[in-house]
DNA sequence: CTAGGGATCAGCT
DNA sequence: GCTGATCCCTAGC
């Protein structure tokens, strides 16, 4: 396990909107290298809804044809098309029936490597983020039901009613609400984006985003520098990271290319790879 | 711990 | 065109 400080790109003066927006050179590079540089960075999606951002806790670099976890290592196919793009594009991909993972592109066009963003602390719209979250897989939690009747399909799936935002989890054992630490209006925050199923989740990302280009300002998914002082003092902060293997991976389990931040609550719990049965 | 679910793709016909 | 193994996961026992 390696380790390390990574020492963040302060907040340039410029338009507010553009402030702190990754250059795209900065993706043209190996995603390993890329990858703890990414810590502490912001993502942001701006919806209808409102916006909504994390500051990434953790992610994992996926080298290219070299790699055998990659998903480009048996080269370019529809899915994966756009790891072979240009950098700092978003690949978001469809896995388990039911989930979406988001990689950032890195390198340039021809040469498949990216960063896969496994964690993140919800620093804004985090009652967007609570929504999105509770409103679980409806597909699986709505079945079906009955009738509803013809046509009436509710995409925002309202689950309550005359209670308003109240959860339906108000009846559960209070026991088991305490021992996993969750707040009564749902998840506890450190859990909102944590885990890359859960970080799409709580940000709303989904497959239209796949290709969206994530250093344009007028991109509704965008990666910032650093997240903002707040303080007033000049500089960045300075995190402290480290390193091990990656998540699930079968082959390439030797390279430690799973980067944290130190400390950090919102870093997904790790397990090494089973084999699953059948 | 395991069930769940949809997409993908190699390998086959 | 079809089949079946696989997939970088999550929620709920």
């Amino acid at each position: 396990m390696g380790g390390g400080r990574q020492r963040l790109t302060a907040v340039t003066a410029g338009s507010r909107a553009a402030a702190g927006l990754m250059p795209r050179d900065f993706f043209d590079r190996p995603a390993q290298e890329v990858a703890p540089e990414l810590l502490g960075c912001v993502l942001e999606h701006e919806t209808p809804d409102g916006l909504a951002a994390v500051a990434l806790t953790e992610v994992e670099a996926y080298a290219g044809p070299a790699d055998p976890a990659s998903h480009a290592y048996r080269g370019r196919t529809a899915r994966n098309a756009v790891m072979f793009g240009p950098p700092g594009h978003a690949y978001v991909y469809f896995t388990y029936g039911m989930h979406f993972c988001m990689n950032v592109v890195c390198m340039p066009p021809g040469t498949a490597s990216a960063v896969l963003l496994r964690a993140g602390r919800v620093i804004a719209g985090e009652e967007l983020a609570r929504r999105r979250r509770a409103a679980r897989q409806p597909a699986a939690a709505v079945r079906p039901a009955g009738p509803a009747g013809l046509g009436t399909r509710d995409p925002r799936v309202p689950v309550d009613r005359a209670d308003g935002p109240q959860p339906p989890a108000c009846a559960a054992p209070r026991h088991a609400a305490a021992r996993h630490g969750a707040a009564r209006h749902g998840a506890a925050a450190r859990d909102l984006a944590r885990g890359p199923a859960r970080l799409c989740q709580a940000l709303g990302i989904g497959r239209e985003l796949n290709g969206a280009d994530l250093c344009d300002p007028a991109s509704p998914l965008r990666l910032l520098a650093a997240l903002p002082r707040g303080d007033g003092l000049p500089g960045s902060p300075v995190l402290p990271w480290r390193a091990g293997p990656r998540v699930g991976v079968r082959e390439g389990a030797d390279v430690p290319w799973r980067f944290w931040l130190d400390g950090e609550p919102t870093v997904s719990a790790y397990r090494p790879h089973v084999p699953r049965r059948r």
